[in-house]
DNA sequence: AGCACGCCGACT
DNA sequence: GTCGGCGTGCTC
């Protein structure tokens, strides 16, 4: 009984002591984390992984900040069923993920959640079990026993499978030596997802521009505190030498590294770079890892026995223990954003991160994006350029094909200069690259007697003819029918035409011109999957093939060694999609195709056919220039009010027609005077999907500021439940404006 | 996000 | 007469 109890009765009738009541984070949208009650003799605190009845199931929540403020009414109190053995979700991490809520317009349940996916990790992982040499002879020796004692003399732990493949015999042997008391069975913690990195493990090879950069490099890690550095270097430059000295440096001083990567990067020759300068591999994190690997990496992450993790942007929420340093490489890659459920740009919310732990981050791209490039204009990033290629690897030369002048021949879509071009490598025993964006054979059919276009019965977008696969299908829904042989309108038979080329018909081109020459079609949908990919991509790599023709795959990661010769059948190819993104993706995407090119110290060419000749990308690409175009693209938003500088909102929002779209566009126009301008981007400019009957729409909202912005977004959100349901939010801001 | 409840169409 | 579609509502 406490000193200050009104009286004796009123303290016997309330409840003898309110048990303690927390709010827990639960995987749910809702906007505040629920509460329950802590059972007398548990201790939590903030952080702790908890698991909590909700509704019928057990969910795994998270104890989070503040105090419960009895607004729920204590009939409706559970109880924290149990508390996990695992380190609390740390302070900083949760300032982060409240911040992320806040910032997209989450529920926090949801985000937290995203730190939390690992099924099975909050538990320790089990002790393996082992053998230890005890000593001994066993009653009777046989060759099989006596190989198992030669392995095992060392003193060195073993396990029992393990033990038993090495000496070459079956468990069984080993199981007879346990029995007779030879080995006792000890239990040791378990293994190391990855080994130890060693920043001194060898010296990193640096030369010229490149040490300056990584002595830039290692004065920002070494001054400490949050500062974003942006590596801008050419393809080739060496940029992955130079950060990786930011991440020795920062293993010297006992911190974890993460490195963000395209989920198509994480490749198998990064991971051997990584491991030729540290003597070990990272951890890795991506959506297709082995649920154990899964777990085992997550645990340790937290624990802190994995130092550095390479991710996809998933990684950057994985609660490390003490994380020192974020890496952002390709930060340019629209891979970062992820656009479902909790809509988030990975490399913005990495800068946060940053900022929040009060520690250096590095974005590194040959072809910046135009935020970032802003940034580093504005002096908030510090940008470190690595203008020249490193060793003997030359930049290819770059030329325009006015597609004007040299026409390609009748129903043909490659110049004759390129057709030369081509011919010339393949004589000289070089490979050819040839670049097109567009997958299957034509985009568009249609009948040559009554016009009929074949159209996507479920939503607006032409089926493209696949005639690998003898189908025609919806590159936007995934629509997919057999090639039909006769108009469906007029029913003639065969005088379908193919409108436009895809890959498979520039294949069928190469063909023609290069009988003799070794073709290869290189596409996400190609037939075998990744695993045929990979060995593909292995076997150009080796020269087993004299022409590649490729969608946007080739442009990612894979280095191919022999490549001189590099055309772009369609430069202009992306720039008219309505996208307010689409001269900036266009160059990004030109760029890495043609760096694919003059790796090898031979000298090597780029053929980039174009109606455009004078377009600002075309330009940029062949002069090397890459600052006037940027300059230019940052004005061309300026005056098109659709700057990269905090005041871009670009939101989803489903409706039957696109003039109920607009219809919403001139509503929330008239309900939101702080921003400037909405406007729509749909399925005739840019066929978004046509989900279950209804369009998809792109609304673009630029206010002036950055909290105007987020105060139109948290009105429009509070509209109704219904709105809720069909308008999604996805904001596009620069982080920086806000910290 | 899950999961239950609840109300209308094609089948053993 | 039931099985099963997805619309609405609730979870501390």
């Amino acid at each position: 009984m406490t000193k200050d109890s009104p009286n004796l009765f009123g303290s016997l009738f309330e409840p003898a002591t309110r048990s303690r009541v927390v709010p827990v984070l639960v995987p749910m949208p809702a906007p505040k984390p629920y509460s329950y009650t802590v059972p007398d003799g548990v201790a939590v605190e903030p952080g702790s992984i908890v698991q909590v009845p909700l509704g019928p199931r057990k969910v795994i929540g998270v104890v989070w900040d503040g105090e419960d403020d009895g607004s729920v009414d204590a009939k409706k109190l559970r109880a924290i069923e149990r508390v996990f053995d695992c380190p609390p979700i740390g302070r900083e991490m949760r300032q982060f993920l409240d911040w992320v809520a806040g910032y997209t317009l989450s529920p926090p349940g949801l985000v937290a959640r995203m730190a939390l996916r690992a099924p099975a990790a909050f538990d320790p992982e089990p002790m393996v079990e082992g053998l230890r040499f005890v000593g001994g002879q066993p009653e009777r020796m046989t060759p099989a026993r006596a190989r198992v004692l030669d392995m095992a003399r060392d003193g060195l732990s073993w396990t029992r499978s393990g033990l038993a493949h090495a000496a070459g015999v079956s468990t069984s042997v080993v199981d007879g030596l346990i029995a007779q008391g030879i080995f006792e069975t000890i239990f040791l913690p378990p293994p190391p997802v990855v080994a130890l990195p060693d920043p001194d493990f060898s010296a990193p090879r640096l030369e010229g521009v490149q040490k300056d950069a990584a002595v830039d490099i290692l004065n920002t890690v070494r001054s400490g505190g949050f500062s974003v550095a942006l590596i801008d270097g050419v393809t080739g430059s060496g940029k992955t030498e130079v950060y990786f000295e930011a991440i020795a440096e920062t293993l010297r001083r006992g911190k974890q590294v993460l490195i963000l990567l395209p989920e198509i990067a994480l490749t198998a020759s990064f991971l051997e770079r990584f491991q030729d300068r540290f003597g070990a591999k990272p951890a890795e994190w991506h959506s297709d890892l082995a649920p154990r690997t899964r777990e085992k990496v997550w645990r340790q992450a937290v624990t802190g026995e994995v130092r550095v993790v390479a991710g996809a942007r998933s990684a950057l929420f994985l609660p490390f223990e003490d994380l020192g340093l974020i890496i952002v490489d390709e930060e340019h890659d629209p891979a970062y954003k992820q656009e479902d459920r909790v809509y988030y740009n990975a490399r913005d919310m990495a800068v946060v991160r940053a900022r929040i732990s009060d520690f250096p981050i590095v974005l590194v791209s040959a072809t910046p994006s135009v935020e970032s490039q802003v940034n580093g204009q504005s002096g908030r990033y510090t940008t470190i350029h690595l203008p020249t290629r490193f060793g003997d690897a030359a930049l290819p030369d770059l030329h325009l094909v006015d597609m004007r002048r040299h026409a390609p021949e009748r129903g043909g879509f490659l110049s004759p200069v390129l057709l030369r071009g081509i011919g010339k490598t393949i004589e000289r025993g070089e490979q050819a690259l040839l670049f097109l964006n567009r997958r299957g054979y034509a985009p568009l059919t249609l009948c040559r007697v009554c016009g009929h276009r074949f159209q996507c019965p479920q939503c607006s977008s032409w089926l493209v003819e696949h005639r690998f696969r003898n189908q025609i299908q919806c590159h936007q829904c995934g629509y997919a029918e057999r090639t039909p042989e006769a108009c469906p309108d007029c029913g003639t038979l065969d005088h379908l035409v193919a409108c436009g080329p895809g890959v498979e018909r520039i294949a069928e081109e190469v063909e023609r011109h290069f009988p003799e020459a070794r073709t290869i079609v290189l596409s996400s949908d190609m037939a075998g999957g990744v695993k045929r990919l990979r060995l593909e991509l292995d076997a150009i790599a080796k020269g087993e093939a004299d022409i590649v023709i490729g969608t946007q795959l080739v442009a990612k990661g894979h280095n191919f060694p022999l490549m001189t010769l590099v055309g772009i059948v369609d430069a202009d190819l992306g720039l008219a999609n309505g996208d307010p993104r689409a001269a900036e993706r266009t160059f990004q995407l030109l760029s890495q195709v043609t760096g694919r090119a003059g790796r090898t110290g031979r000298e090597s060419h780029g053929l980039l056919q174009t109606y455009q000749p004078q377009h600002p990308v075309m330009q940029a690409i062949v002069s090397g220039d890459a600052g006037a175009f940027y300059d230019r693209e940052i004005g061309e938003r300026e005056r098109a009010l659709l700057p990269p500088f905090g005041r871009l909102a670009s939101i989803i929002v489903s409706a039957d027609a696109r003039g109920d779209a607009e219809a919403h566009a001139r509503g929330l126009r008239q309900a939101a005077p702080q921003v400037s301008g909405i406007s729509i981007l749909g399925p005739a400019e840019a066929p978004l999907a046509l989900v279950r009957g209804r369009h998809r729409f792109r609304l673009l909202v630029h206010g002036r500021r950055a909290s105007d912005m987020q105060a139109f977004l948290r009105a429009m959100l509070a509209h109704g439940p219904k709105e809720r349901g069909s308008v999604h939010v996805q904001l596009d801001i620069d982080p920086q404006s806000f910290l």
